[in-house]
DNA sequence: GCGTATCCATACGCATCCGTATGGACAATA
DNA sequence: TATTGTCCATACGGATGCGTATGGATACGC
């Protein structure tokens, strides 16, 4: 008769919210409006919990952003990190790598994470970090495919900012139509 | 003995404020930490004045964004408007577009801008054409310089993207490294 | 079954910011 | 000098969102 889950493992309890399932809150609303749409009363609505259990799970407004942006800047390398085991065709393993940084990109946090922290500069160190991560791994692969060193370094950063560009234009194309682009892109990339 | 400026014409009011002093104002603050930083009190302040001069100039803050957006909109276009009239020489105008563009978003209201307009379709709308007619004058430059219309559509959106991707790269660099390594890239663009 | 820990609801004070209402200062014109 | 138009100051109401204080509900060890 209660309206609480079952006892047993699957879904226990239904009202009750972890850590993360704030953080992941936050990153939906972050995605959709920007880092003033992450409030804390609406993502309790959200969650259909109160105030409540924000403030029991966090300090306060301010150590949630900054554990959002650690949580997005987690996610935002592992697809580098699950590539690092890849067959060994640079070529494939650029387009791989690429690949997974356009689709996470175009979940649309980026943009707004990157406003948000332009200003800041202890945030902006954490962003940093991440392209530093990311952009070095499209460089090696570069060296690994035969490039020199700096021409490797230019392709990359070429290859990255592409990357980063393509999910500031918001014309309305599909995911398909990004990629297929900048599978031509990298084309060009790897061709001279 | 009155603090307010001579009669004359060279700066006739000190306190009174135009429609544009305060987009300015508005420009200035969005660049340095995004949309939510634009608070008609907050600029009031900034301006010296009350919000009584801000509900004299403008309806409400939303009808102010939107004239915001359309100021931002025709600044971002004008580098290209300017370029029109440049010497027949399409790889010097491509790079002379380019910087244009890099250096005017170097401002860093492009990724407060972006973000902010990303989820709202209307405004999305405006950022949109600022896209279209700069890429389309890149693509027509391209073209100019004898690649074929699909290469040079390619070639241009590269171009394009890398420049929009820059300005979110946070890293410490000055303009002059974003600028000498533009140019490498646009070597790059305009070889095979 | 009792105490304790975990997690959330409710209610409040407080600050911030928007928009309005109203009047005042100054300039131009007659 | 009276009048009108332009631009701003001041003061207020109302909404919103943060953080806190306190108690209630559920699970778990003993």
């Amino acid at each position: 008769m209660s309206t609480r889950g079952s006892k047993q493992a699957k879904a226990a309890m239904p009202d009750r919210q972890s850590r993360e399932s704030w953080l992941q809150a936050a990153l939906q609303a972050l995605a959709k409006g920007g880092i003033d749409k992450v409030r804390v009363e609406w993502l309790a609505r959200d969650l259909g919990v109160t105030k409540g259990s924000f403030y029991w799970h966090f300090k306060d407004r301010d150590q949630f952003l900054e554990a959002l942006l650690d949580y997005w800047a987690e996610q935002s390398t592992q697809t580098v990190i699950r590539n690092r085991s890849y067959p060994d065709d640079p070529p494939a393993r650029i387009r791989a790598v690429a690949e997974d940084i356009l689709r996470r990109d175009l979940a649309g946090m980026d943009p707004h994470i990157r406003s948000w922290t332009q200003y800041d500069p202890r945030r902006a160190k954490v962003v940093a970090s991440v392209d530093k991560l990311r952009f070095g791994f499209l460089r090696d692969l570069f060296v690994a495919a035969g490039y020199p060193t700096d021409e490797a370094a230019l392709r990359a950063q070429c290859l990255y900012r592409y990357a980063l560009g393509e999910q500031f234009i918001l014309a309305r194309e599909s995911k398909a139509q990004r990629l297929r682009r900048m599978h031509t892109q990298i084309d060009l990339l790897l061709g001279p």
